[in-house]
DNA sequence: ATTTGATATATCTGTTTGATATATTAGCAC
DNA sequence: GTGCTAATATATCAAACAGATATATCAAAT
């Protein structure tokens, strides 16, 4: 069965809005969307290959002297393609923590081992909570752009979440001393 | 580089408290573990071969009639892995959340279209915090018992954050309309 | 002049996922 | 007691993904 490649939507999300190289992809995933979604160049550049196959995007060479430099640009079947699966109700929502992991398993260490594992992850969330209220403070102010009103709420989400965190370490730091 | 299989620590965790056999540690992993980590056959069966090869683990043939059946034992090794694990303090966190992506994306698309998105959502995690909840209302009365105590922590992880889940869900939903 | 860091391509190895294959056993309906 | 279904139990395979690495250019600072 071929499998949906969801690195695919990604990509043709971020070509949704402009015209966008490789590597432009990839720092744009690393920036906000690396909160909810990671992408490598290993999946990247062969996901473009791919796509361009199945005519979802056309390439552009951009290069200049020395330089090589692809843009790649939505077609109309790659919107297609993308307005389907923002339509298809099911989604996998999937937590990966491995704090959580090794403090399910901490009865095998001191209590201290896995009290050390909740501060380093409450540093974790205390740093990048920072980043994404940057983020919203900015946002605020712009809600009437569409697109600044999703970004908005996908870092709303962020902020709510890790601020949950945030007192569940106090009181699983009570329980554990 | 020899990058850390993270199975074998949620192996390696699982056999540090009984023998079990693939089959069970499938099994264990699909229960409470699988709101913050998932395992498949195929990675556990492999990880169990090269487990054995290490002398992490040993294996015992309990085979009844005509069922083949192999139950896995943790080493000395391997509980020295598994408390070097644990004790290691950097860990990797991540959300992977195709709702998150698509609402990113929802300017795309009609703004009913990310609601509908949200609701879904918003059915899932009500179903799972009601499941989380119901662990939480068992395993608070054993709290003395240590494995119930890290049990309970990951529970009221789940808990507090769904939650926050679901306060962010009626906040999105009406800022869509 | 040179070194550093960012840009830009792409591939490789290993890990994980999800599906599938194969076979046994237990429970239940008829 | 026969047949069906679901659960048990093994294992493998293709596709997808992660993380590291390779190669080379360009801009800016030293």
């Amino acid at each position: 069965m071929a499998r949906e490649r969801k690195i695919d939507m990604v990509i043709l999300g971020l070509l949704s809005h402009e015209d966008l190289t490789g590597y432009d992809i990839k720092k744009r995933i690393d920036g906000a969307i690396s909160f909810f979604w990671k992408g490598s160049f290993g999946n990247i550049y062969p996901a473009l290959k791919d796509m361009e196959d199945q005519e979802l995007i056309t390439k552009k060479d951009i290069s200049s002297s020395g330089r090589e430099k692809i843009a790649y640009h939505i077609t109309r079947r790659g919107k297609k393609v993308l307005g389907d699966w923002l339509k298809d109700e099911q989604a996998s929502n999937e937590l990966r923590y491995e704090t959580l992991l090794k403090l399910f398993f901490g009865g095998v260490q001191d209590k201290k081992v896995s009290v050390r594992n909740i501060e380093v992850f409450e540093e974790q969330v205390r740093g990048d909570l920072e980043l994404l209220k940057e983020y919203a403070k900015t946002l605020k102010n712009s809600l009437d752009d569409e697109d600044h009103l999703y970004f908005y709420l996908t870092v709303t989400f962020g902020i709510d979440s890790y601020e949950a965190y945030l007192k569940w370490c106090a009181k699983a730091k009570k329980l554990l001393a």
